[in-house]
DNA sequence: ATTAGCACTCGATTGAGGTGAGTGCTAACA
DNA sequence: TGTTAGCACTCACCTCAATCGAGTGCTAAT
């Protein structure tokens, strides 16, 4: 049986109708509301190839079909054309980013908050990963006699800090001379490569702070083994509640419980290596509780390193072209703020 | 009417059941269940007289009773008695603590989901605020020939950063000589407090660095207008959607949505004035989305400043019992961690 | 190949009883 | 005079059957 035109376009007017409607969608409606200048029992035979096919389903006999996951793969794969934003979102976005240009986690933060304003659907973007990249400096400040503060930045303004107790706390001047040395050390390193050489250039080169450097070879380490993803934040989970495939409180629940343990979540987001749109339709996402739920992500990358991936997650009837085009200009315009400071960064001396 | 001994025990039964089971209460429920030694048609008609009092409701003629914002109320005031935590919590709670003791964003983080896991409500906390606090350290690092971050350590280890640009970057040496100079001119001030001879000290003792004085100002401007209370965390919020008030997916929502925009909630939080456990039962809350439920609050201090609240939301049929002793608890054993760093403060030189 | 027509299916809605938890009232009792 | 047993009554909720209607599959005509 071949998959002619016809019923492209039949499968088509089905899904635009269920992502509207959540509700199962019969060969009369589709006769009425959409053009096809056939009638509905004709509809009704190519409705039953394409049900055959595997593209719908029909939840109990004698009702509509609503779209199978491989209907929203065939749709995805080949009838999803791109859309441009409308102006009124760009004019927010570009806004939104020129505000932000300075620290990426607010940047992200914003982004994802702005994703789920536009789409209605939830944002889900990981903490920009950091192992992967470069050292640009390292400073300490002391907060009182016993509490240090480790300050390092990394390429593209990632800051990480943590705060730790030491015995021996040198004065200010000597510490800043201390973060001087390290920064030489250090300054250009990929935070993973760091191996026993530098460590031991740190300890020699440091007499007399071995506490110090115990501690900062600690927080490197704590960064370099912090999992291969970021931790997930997620924006406007509350917009999931909206649809009716959640209007069950136990489902609902569910959701937001697979949501909270995010281990295999994050394995899904880890697995878009980079390079274009990823779509994961229904079971696709391989999480039970997920089944009715599609994830669409990208990721988002800077200097040589990707540094973190962003997503929409929305029913598994979500608009897949409003969503691949609001994710796809939203990396567009956060890469061009990001290599924008990745420029100004190798002017650095 | 009086309220006698067995009237109250009589309320008491109701709102423990109701807590339980969140079902209207029948007098001969209580007649079975509880051993107060009367019959049921006695208990009928003690509760026809706490109706009159407005302690219980009939939800609908011929239905138990439950309990009314006034009931709840009596109870929290006349009944309850703090009860003490398990060993097993305690050991939790100290283990959780010792590990963050150095900074109070994680530390409230971790308290908060501790919370909401130990008694299945929702837990709340402000971030501290900074401005009622001293400075104690200002600290500059370059990241980039354009960007600059500046640092405020404030007591109590809570820092602040803000990521500048400017047009002409001072080198490493000069950045540290200049934040010696602020940090002489700043050290002890209190936020809030700061006027204009700071500031005109500030610029007649960095002369040339006009630029960056001003961002420090600004930037010492917004911590200082931010308002009174700090941004609203939450933890466990998808506990709510297991209380039968809310298997209405309408009525979740829009508890969600009235999370989300903070101001009304921020308002009440800033109620609490320091001092002891303030609870909302209701429409004590003032926020017409959330009449079924209650919120009890408290204040965590160190030093002479209140520096943030930290709450736990449930149903109006809370257990408040059990709600109140986990966050006195809690709160005692915070303070007494930052107490601790207060203390190594107090050392400094 | 397409369409009109028709019998059929089955989920959803509606309405009528029935059920049971609970009340209020009254009269009897200690 | 406070307490209790008994009884009629109320009302949310459940169940079941009838009905409705959107939708299908099949067949015969165009």
């Amino acid at each position: 049986m071949a998959l002619d035109e016809r019923k492209l376009k039949i499968l088509q007017a089905i899904i635009t109708d269920y992502i509207a409607t959540a509700e199962p969608v019969g060969s009369r409606t589709i006769a009425k509301k959409y053009d096809l200048g056939i009638s509905s029992a004709t509809i009704r035979n190519e409705m039953s190839d394409l049900e055959e096919m595997g593209f719908i389903i029909q939840p109990h006999a004698s009702s509509g079909r609503i779209p199978s996951d491989l209907g929203y793969r065939l749709y995805v794969d080949k009838i999803l054309r791109r859309q441009k934003l409308g102006d009124e979102d760009k004019r927010i976005v570009n806004s939104m980013i020129n505000r932000n240009v300075n620290q990426i986690q607010y940047l992200m933060d914003e982004t994802a908050r702005l994703i789920s304003k536009m789409t209605n659907y939830t944002a889900i973007f990981s903490e920009p990963v950091v192992k992967n990249t470069k050292i640009n400096k390292i400073r300490f400040m002391s907060l009182n006699n016993a509490d240090l503060m480790i300050i390092m930045a990394a390429e593209g303004n990632v800051i990480r800090n943590k705060i730790v107790s030491v015995n021996y706390m040198p004065d200010e001047d000597r510490l800043y001379e201390i973060s001087t040395v390290i920064t030489d050390i250090m300054h250009g390193q990929i935070i993973e490569n760091i191996d026993q050489s530098v460590v031991d250039k740190l300890y020699s080169e440091l007499n007399g702070y071995d506490e110090i450097v115990s501690l900062l070879v600690e927080f490197i380490d704590e960064i370099s083994k912090s999992s291969g993803m970021g931790k997930l934040h997620f924006s406007g989970t509350n917009n999931m509640l909206a649809f009716p495939e959640f209007s069950d409180v136990e489902k609902a629940k569910s959701l937001f419980k697979t949501l909270e343990k995010t281990d295999s979540l994050t394995n899904l987001l880890s697995d878009n290596k980079g390079g274009d749109l990823q779509i994961y339709i229904g079971n696709e996402t391989g999480i039970e509780e997920m089944k009715d739920c599609s994830i669409v992500t990208t990721t988002y990358e800077f200097g040589d390193n990707i540094t973190g991936t962003i997503g929409i997650l929305g029913p598994t009837r979500m608009d897949y072209s409003q969503v691949v085009s609001v994710l796809s200009s939203m990396v567009e315009n956060i890469e061009g703020v990001l290599n924008n400071i990745d420029e100004k960064k190798k002017d650095d001396s």
